[in-house]
DNA sequence: CGAATTTGACCAGCGC
DNA sequence: GCGCTGGTCAAATTCG
């Protein structure tokens, strides 16, 4: 708990744009990467220094760097190359060459051949990289647009003043465990179905954020919520008509069953004209609060720095699992309604899951954002897609085939469970071709929008940075096979860098909503 | 001494 | 109705 706690007060410092904090942020890297890895040297302490130099603040810019020199230094060694080509076939030099080495022609020839290979395949890499580049940009520019759109909704909101009805409040606090309720916002949760399943050219309006509406007092424009409680009662019938393959999933019911009821009820009282709130207050409770996202993480700390200020306020034995359950809230404003639970698995106790409930209602700091937008992203997919029973990535909308890359261990859907749960996974070592072409480049966006920006000082661009993490997830041949475990649990296990991994997934989440975006349709 | 954590008790939901 | 389980509360305890 210590450990914990004092991992909170680091975020809480970093967001206060200290520099505070950091050796703590290395620390946990560094245990959280250090177990499973074998020292390659045989030198346990030395090998640990390495890490954490590796992922510390400071030697992240640097780390950053290398991969620009190293590409400055592929093309002077292309240029050198070059020169070497042409010194040989230019005459002098090259006879030199094949009088001091006495090769023969056929060698000369083979030798050529395999400086036209690496050439070739040094050019490859360079149009590689011009590529991710490209998509890199054009991902921010998405990213910064939907931002835009989204602030710009937000004031639309304000001006047109959307108001809660008492009667809402009313049923919340009715809910709250049967006890005396605290006041709290009355959006408790917006993982709403009817907040997901954009269509084309509306997407903007389903992924919404709030930003200081009346009813929540106000708070500033960095609060991140899939949609809030009044605009999801206004997108609730019209989205329900629009989309058919929009299924509500409710506690104890099918899917389809909740949804074609609810489709047909909804577009009975819209023609009967009955209001909207009257039509909404049918819905059950439990879709609005109960959907959860859930991240598996390698994380020896007790507990994954998201940015927020947690109060831990409860600890369970719970069935199946020799791990206790540990119950935090949030407590970086008052009434704030989000919940988590960490618990280590059972079988893998270095895994640490992290399952998230509800929105925030305050503004939060970046690297909390992008965890919060993951987390309500991912909600959506789940609360979007079509899920006619069991677990698993289900229902070919739009979001969940944007999924698919990750449905080998990066993410998964579960509508079995009690509650609708979106898990996660960032224990597993990315290596697919579907992970690096879909997620690389976002991470380098997310890292270009919160993970550089947060560690102020990280000056390298972040396309440079996206490179970096292409090669390391891209496990250099000469880098020891327990190179890319040792990275991905650095990066799980770092507050930041989680962030960043968890903006980057939102990213393409988001991203899916959007087709004309830069990861384009399926 | 105030804030955070721990821990036993309480409550709701669910299955039998 | 009863027991089990998950989730929460709040008094007691610990910590800085």
């Amino acid at each position: 708990m210590e450990l914990g706690s004092s991992h909170l007060r680091t975020h809480v410092a970093d967001f206060a744009g200290k520099e505070k904090g950091e050796m703590s942020i290395g620390d946990t890297v560094l245990d959280a990467a250090s177990p499973p890895v074998a020292s390659p040297e045989g030198d346990g302490d030395k090998q640990r220094v390495e890490e954490m130099d590796f992922f510390s603040v400071e030697k992240r810019c640097k780390a950053r760097a290398p991969p620009l020199e190293e590409l400055d230094h592929k093309k002077e060694l292309a240029h050198s190359v070059n020169i070497g080509l042409h010194l040989q076939t230019g005459g002098t030099g090259g006879d030199e060459s094949t009088v001091e080495n006495g090769m023969p022609m056929s060698e000369e020839k083979e030798g050529k051949g395999e400086v036209v290979e690496i050439q070739s395949a040094l050019a490859r890499m360079n149009e590689e990289n011009r590529l991710l580049r490209e998509v890199l940009i054009r991902v921010a520019a998405d990213y910064n647009a939907l931002e835009m759109q989204i602030v710009q909704l937000s004031q639309q909101r304000r001006r047109h003043g959307h108001e809660i009805p008492q009667e809402d409040e009313a049923v919340e606090r009715k809910s709250y465990n049967g006890r005396v309720p605290p006041i709290v916002p009355s959006r408790f949760i917006d993982l709403s179905p009817a907040g997901v399943a954009p269509t084309s050219g509306d997407e903007a309006s389903y992924s919404s954020t709030d930003m200081g509406t009346p009813a929540n007092g106000g708070v500033p424009s960095n609060n991140v919520e899939v949609l809030s409680t009044s605009y999801y009662r206004q997108k609730s019938v019209s989205s329900r008509i629009i989309n058919p393959k929009i299924v509500t999933v409710d506690q104890g019911k099918q899917p389809g069953e909740v949804d074609a009821i609810g489709r047909e009820d909804s577009a009975r009282r819209e023609s009967q004209g009955l209001s909207r709130s009257s039509i909404t207050e049918q819905l059950p409770e439990a879709t609005m609060r109960k959907a959860r996202v859930s991240v598996r993480a390698r994380s020896e700390a007790p507990m994954i720095s998201d940015g927020c200020q947690w109060r831990k306020y409860g600890q369970k034995m719970a069935k199946g699992n020799p791990c206790p359950r540990a119950y935090y809230r949030c407590t970086m404003a008052s009434g704030c309604p989000v919940r988590k639970q960490v618990q280590r698995c059972a079988e893998d106790r270095s895994i640490l899951t992290t399952t998230y409930e509800g929105n925030h209602n305050h503004p939060l700091p970046p690297p909390a954002m992008a965890m919060a937008s993951t987390t309500s992203a991912a909600a959506s997919i789940l609360l979007s897609g079509s899920m006619p029973s069991g677990d698993g990535l289900m229902g070919g909308n739009f979001l969940t085939r944007t999924l698919m890359p990750f449905s080998s261990g990066m993410a998964s859907i579960s509508a079995s469970a009690p509650f609708p749960t979106v898990t996660l996974d960032l224990t597993h070592a990315p290596s697919s071709n579907h992970f690096q072409r879909a997620l690389l480049p976002s991470v380098a966006a997310a890292t270009a929008a919160n993970f550089n920006v947060s560690l102020a000082g990280a000056a390298a661009p972040p396309q440079i940075f996206g490179k970096a993490l292409y090669n390391q997830t891209n496990l250099p041949q000469h880098q020891p096979a327990s190179f890319n475990d040792r990275v991905t649990a650095a990066i799980t296990s770092d507050p930041n860098f989680t962030a960043a991994v968890a903006a980057a997934i939102t990213s393409i989440i988001g991203g899916a909503a959007t087709p004309s975006n830069a990861f384009g349709g399926p």
